[in-house]
DNA sequence: GATTGGTTCGACATTATGTAGAATGATTCT
DNA sequence: AGAATCATTCTACATAATGTCGAACCAATC
């Protein structure tokens, strides 16, 4: 009983948001810089992880200008959600009853938004 | 950048998914009968780990017979997959868009169920 | 009071993640 | 071409979480 999925940590968190919350791919550089502006990390501890990151699939690399990399997140931060959330649902036993509280603890708007998407 | 908010482990799990499915509080020994009934395991190893889902939050002790415990899980599951659920959806960026990925890996029944639920 | 049955403590193994220096490889400069 | 650059990959070690128990402990019973 040994092997588990792998979970997700601070930095490699910090490091999605960043790719997701960038207009297009960043190079490690780029990352470098918007999670450590301070020089408090090193790039290779950002290239470490987004190779972590990659080999998780949550991250792809195409070539950039000469021979260097740019980095994007694989998936949208929404999809990234939305898988998770279907995860739970699965393992949830009761769906049906997981939604309700799911539901009540919803805000009047997200609540709206989730009527809106289900009325398709 | 170190501190992280404990994760889930296999056996963590294992452990939770039997208290919920049991009808209602377990001792120890029972726990080990489910989860090794081949002997594999230790019941110290179950104990070990029980107490650090009760540190967690997650499983409530109350006395038994005797010198026993009887251990059951804080919240249903379907409970605590709702608040993993809301936590995603809080960290979505954009709910509506995370709603509707969602909404599309539903099945036909859990759609339904769904939209019941918000129609209260 | 000794034995029994259950729990808590203390320890060590394994794995995930953080962190980065050294090694490698291609591109460019002279 | 050969040297200097500079981005990536390799290798390695630190820390924290989880798995796994044996030993120490304690209360109830014999």
């Amino acid at each position: 009983m040994t092997k588990r999925g792998r979970q997700q940590g601070e930095l490699e968190q910090l490091i999605l948001d960043s790719l997701w919350d960038a207009s297009g791919a960043l190079s490690s550089q780029q990352l470098l810089e918007i999670i450590s502006p301070d020089g408090e990390l090193a790039l290779t501890t950002v290239l470490t992880v987004l190779s972590r990151l990659a080999d998780k699939g949550l991250v792809t690399r195409e070539q950039g200008s000469g021979r260097s990399l740019l980095f994007s997140a694989a998936t949208t931060r929404e999809q990234h959600a939305a898988e998770l959330m279907l995860k739970m649902v699965s393992g949830a036993g009761n769906p049906a009853l997981a939604f309700s509280h799911f539901a009540s603890g919803l805000s009047e708007s997200d609540l709206a938004a989730l009527r809106k998407s289900l009325d398709r």
